[in-house]
DNA sequence: AATCCGGGGTG
DNA sequence: CACCCAGGATT
């Protein structure tokens, strides 16, 4: 197809939404917008994306604040090493930069948490570098188009689909053919029910011509899940409780919990070992808790004394201000729902 | 190359 | 329940 460029950024001109990112060249934004937008919804995305202007209007007010500050306005957005390596980046931009940006695809590399999807998106939307953008739109949108089954989760699909993108890639506006075509996978050639109806490419469409849209695009693996059982202290003496961070490699790291014993099973636990001799005044029923790789199920035990003892990674604080840490979604809907 | 890392929405 | 989302780091 000659004209994959006109088309594509034709229906983008008129149906585009209006983001606020899309307002600006400023690297800083982009490059936020960017980290927030990964593996997430513009819906789900885009009050963090206010939040944390307004929180850090600039790479140095980021820089400057701690790690439980950035993690706290992250709460909720879930797969938190974005938010410690936007973190640490932030500090390697405003010492070792002064506060500059790398101005190319290759430098942007360069940077903790910036892969190739966020160099090119920040290479091109910024400084208008003709480097193609590749994400879970431009897959769908490219394997329809041209039919191709090459599964995207391998290294020869992931190369593939690149080169691909970069031949197809306009000189003159590559920014815009990059948010072109990513709007285009989220609003007209969605995963399931695309609007082929009215589309301006269902002529040139291979995958629609021979009824392989629903099977496009192709992935070889699928990810399997595996049971955790989890069981929370939740100490209430004084107004007074402890939460522990988790300084595992594991989920949810550097963020906060209430102590933690994890079992083979939801059978109830009975031996706190050293925590505590006492038996709970309250046990929850058991919450499931479904991330990408893991199914939780967790049980909170409370307790009306103080711990026997008291690991290292154990704080003591008031529960009125549990709030100031950053809690996973699941202790926190806990504490919405008690 | 394979696996891990969240949370929410959809059919 | 299975799949997807403005992916990247680690092993």
């Amino acid at each position: 197809m000659t004209d994959f460029d006109l088309l594509i950024t034709d229906w983008y001109r008129q149906n585009k939404r209006d983001l606020p990112w899309r307002n600006t060249n400023d690297p800083y934004k982009i490059w936020l917008s960017e980290i927030i937008m990964q593996q997430t919804r513009v819906e789900q995305g885009l009050s963090y994306y206010i939040k944390f202007i307004n929180a850090y209007p600039s790479v140095f007010e980021l820089a400057n604040a701690s790690e439980q500050d950035v993690l706290n306005h992250w709460q909720g957005l879930g797969y938190y090493s974005r938010a410690r390596n936007l973190h640490f980046t932030a500090k390697t931009i405003a010492t070792e930069k002064k506060g500059i940006f790398p101005k190319t695809y290759k430098e942007l590399l360069e940077l903790k948490g910036i892969g190739t999807y966020s160099a090119a998106a920040i290479a091109s939307f910024s400084y208008k570098e003709p480097v193609a953008v590749v994400d879970g739109n431009v897959y769908r949108v490219l394997s329809r188009v041209f039919d191709l089954s090459i599964p995207i989760d391998s290294s020869q699909g992931k190369k593939y689909f690149f080169e691909l993108a970069q031949n197809l890639i306009t000189l003159k506006e590559p920014d815009v053919f990059n948010q072109a075509i990513m709007e285009f996978g989220a609003l007209q050639c969605t995963p399931t029910n695309p609007n082929c109806n009215s589309c301006p490419l269902s002529i040139n469409c291979l995958s629609l011509a021979e009824g392989t849209i629903k099977l496009r695009p192709v992935k070889s693996k699928k990810t399997k899940v595996t049971d955790r059982y989890f069981h929370f202290m939740v100490f209430n003496s004084n107004g007074n409780t402890y939460l522990e961070k988790r300084l595992q490699k594991d989920i949810w790291l550097n963020l906060y919990q209430f102590p933690l014993v994890e079992s083979n099973d939801n059978a109830e636990i009975s031996n706190w070992e050293k925590y505590t001799l006492s038996k709970p005044i309250k046990v929850s029923s058991e919450i499931k808790h479904i991330l990408s790789h893991q199914r939780i199920h967790a049980k909170f035990y409370h307790f009306s004394e103080e711990p026997l003892t008291v690991d290292s990674n154990w704080k003591k604080i008031k529960l009125s201000e549990i709030q100031d840490y950053p809690l996973p979604r699941l202790i926190d809907r806990y504490l919405e729902n008690e």
